[in-house]
Parts: C-alpha cells; structure tokens; sequence
DNA sequence: ACTGATTCTTCAGAATTTCTTCAAATTTTT
DNA sequence: AAAAATTTGAAGAAATTCTGAAGAATCAGT
C-alpha cells in the first residue's frame, strides 16, 4: 500500500511517516510542488495526504494533477483551521476527505484506512493463485490449505508479486513498494535477495510450485506458466 | 463497549461522559452534526446518544446515517419537552429509545443499558468461543464455566478481539476502541503489552489456551487455530 | 477527607523475532 | 573464460514484544 504524502513541514512528515508508516503502508514525502509532481508522475500511489499550504505552488495544482492522473488514487487534504475555502474547493476538485492542523495520528491513520477501504470495495481481500491463497485482512498465507508464516516484509513482498503476475518487477520497484522510497539506497540489494530466498523456501517447503522466477539484470517476475 | 454523544451543550456532554463514562463505556463526543458525521464514517458504535436540537443542521440526519451505515448500532435520542414531532420522526427513522431533558443520568444509564441489551439479544449477548464465554452485558468471563475476573481494560480488549476473530489487528486500533479516540498515547504501547499480558495469563491460568498471538510488527490475532 | 485495595500506567531489562550485512558459491550473460 | 548478477547460509544488528516490579491514579468504605 503506497501513500505520498505532500508536506513541508519536516517534522510533521517525519512524525507522520514513522507512526504510520509502520503499520501497513509505505510513505514517500514531497515537500514541494515541484518534488510532488514529479512522484506522481512516475509513480502509483494508492493514497495521497496534501497540505493545501506549500512553499511554492498551491496544493489544489496537485490534487488536480492526481485527479486526472491517477483517477483511482484516494485523497486527503491537510489543512490549517483558516483555509476553509481552499479546503472545500479542494473537495470540489475530487478529494475524498480532509483534516485540519493539528491532528491526531490515530485520527490521520483512520481516516486514511477508511479512505482506502471505500476505494477497495470491490475487491475481496482473499487473493488466490493455483494452490496460494493469501487473506490481506488476516495477513495470512495458506498454500493448499495450510497456513503459512510469513514475515511483515515476506508478506508485502508477495503481495505485491501477485497484484503484479505475469510482469517484470525490478528490484528497485520492490523496495520501493516494501520499504518507500525515503529508505535504503540503491546501491545494494543483499537485503531484496535474502528476503526473497526466505520467501522461497517458505512457499516451496509447503508445497508450491515456485513462481517467483528470476528475471537476470532487470528483478523478478512471478509467473504461473 | 464505544458510545458516541452527540450534543452541543458542553456541560450535559461532559457530565454524560464522566457519569456514566465511568461504568463500561468509552465515549467519543460530537458537538455538531459536521462532527458527528465525521465520527460515524470513521468509527464502529454500540450506542449513540444524538441531541436533536444541534446548532448547524438537524439531528435527524445522523440518526439516518447511523442507521443505513452501521445498523446494527442503538441509538437513543436526546431532546427537549416541546420538540415531539422531531422525536416521533425519530423513531421512525429507527431510534430505539427517547428520553426528553432534564433527566436523571441514572436513567439515561439505564436506558444506554437495555438499548444495548435489546440489541445484543439479537445475536445472543453470550459470545461463546470453545472454552471461553462471554456474557457481554453482565461483562463477565467464563472459562470453563469459571468465572475469571477482568478488569475494564482486560475485557474490553477481549471483547475486541473475539469481535474481530482471525484478523490481524493494529495496536494502534486496540487503543483506539478500548481507550477511545481522544486518546493521545500512541507514541508508546507499553500499556497495551501489560494488559495483555495479564489478560493472557488469568485466561491460561484458569485453562484457556491462549488464543492471542502476537503478529510481529502489526498487533495481534485472535485465533482459534 | 483519610485509608486500603484495586486498577492503570510507566519503566527497564530480558527474551524473541525479524532485518540486514557479509562473504563465498553458483548461475547467467557476453 | 571473464564479468556481472544472483543465490545461499551464517551471524551480527536492530526492532519488537514480554515480563516483573514499582509508582500513579482511581475507587470504596469509613
């Protein structure tokens, strides 16, 4: 679950990032137009947080640009208390919700889960692949049946595998994905191997086929044929 | 057991919540339907008591909203001696119970009481789960047809997890159910881990298996497998 | 208002689980 | 055959959870 969050104050982000960044999701942080728009045009985000106040270009050109962008990308406006019209021009413009400064975290995390639960309606939350089956609600894996454990980042590891099936995944887009952008350099992806391999064998072990082929100088790519 | 109040005049709500907030239940409390409304998209209710007369739009509406998002809530209307036709409507729209100002806080308590009770009947208020049963309105404890006594804290986390039995649930979401929302202790959760802790023990101390694993890095479960 | 009992919270250290790093072995590509 | 990329196991580091004890807060009864 990937959220951008577009705020220059540093020390709300950061406060922000490391309360809820450890549940479930994965932050990456703009502090600026410039900096925003150029995430979103290079990546998907299941969420947006966006302070409407921003140092150089107004947050409203933002949503806009999600809107038309990424029409599935859930949003909300981060505001102080005296900005009330930009606040509901920025509803008008397609956000989903807003909070006004300051704010609790726990309110922040329920408000993003709520958004992001509308947006999935859908879909069920039991994904099933041949003899896999992984329940996202219960954070479990079962393979023909039988459950198996994994860990949080061998979990979000498969997770984003099989919303991907059938495509070439580079490393980069798995850290990405796992751990945010803001993390780990790139200059070293012992740790995405060794992950990897522990996901392996886990599955395998239980008895299911390994489709997690190697794709040699570009990542991954989980494959059923 | 989370109660929202919805009223505007500030010294009936804070006598409301420290009265009556002192027996089982855990208030969250709406000054305005723009509050109240808010409350209710993001949060799970037992009962909600709704003031009709609110300063920036009727009542009414909440009890309409209550109702189609979270049926399965009680709901008792608050209001004043002259404004019967408002209550009548109300109770069409499907309040279960009225109760016109100035009144007794004991009574309003009681009437909190038997909404719940009423509800609770329709599924049984006993939740029974292999060894362990639990009478939600008498909040008493059985293993093994033994009484094992909780304190407020240990079966209110109980009860929240045999709500959400086999899901992976957020600290972050226990607190927010037990504690309510006004919470501000989430920078820590020491306190989470004790009382668990020692709800864990007097269950396996009076031979219950302990069904409360720990899912590193999210929560916990509840899981009977 | 005082006392003792109960419950809640805080704290620090221990135990556990997971994550990351590292180096050597293997595979793939050129 | 050489270079680059991936796999692997082991182990050290980091993060999370558990635990017991002690301090605060709350409650009941006088």
């Amino acid at each position: 679950m990937k959220i951008l969050l577009v705020e220059d104050e540093k020390e709300l982000a950061e406060s922000i990032v490391e309360f809820i960044g450890k549940e479930h999701y994965n932050f990456d942080t703009a502090a600026s137009y410039a900096e925003a728009d150029e995430k979103i045009s290079l990546y998907e985000y299941d969420c947006a947080l966006v302070d409407l106040m921003l140092p150089d270009g107004s947050g409203l050109e933002i949503i806009k640009q999600l809107k038309t962008i990424h029409p599935k990308c859930g949003i909300i406006i981060i505001t102080a208390k005296n900005t009330l019209d930009d606040k509901v021009t920025g509803l008008d413009l397609g956000a989903d919700d807003y909070l006004t400064k300051p704010f609790h975290l726990a309110e922040l995390n329920a408000r993003i889960k709520s958004v992001i639960r509308r947006r999935n309606f859908e879909g069920s939350n039991e994904i099933i692949i041949n003899e896999i089956s992984i329940d996202v609600e219960k954070r479990e894996t079962l393979v023909n049946k039988k459950n198996v454990e994994l860990t949080r980042r061998e979990f979000d590891i498969l997770l984003f595998f099989v919303s991907n099936k059938e495509r070439a995944i580079t490393k980069e887009s798995i850290v990405e994905y796992v751990w945010g952008d803001d993390s780990n350099a790139f200059d070293n992806f012992d740790f995405v191997y060794t992950h990897i391999k522990n996901l392996r064998k886990k599955l395998v072990e239980h008895g299911a086929k390994d489709y997690i082929k190697s794709v040699y100088g570009i990542g991954y790519k989980f494959s059923l044929k």
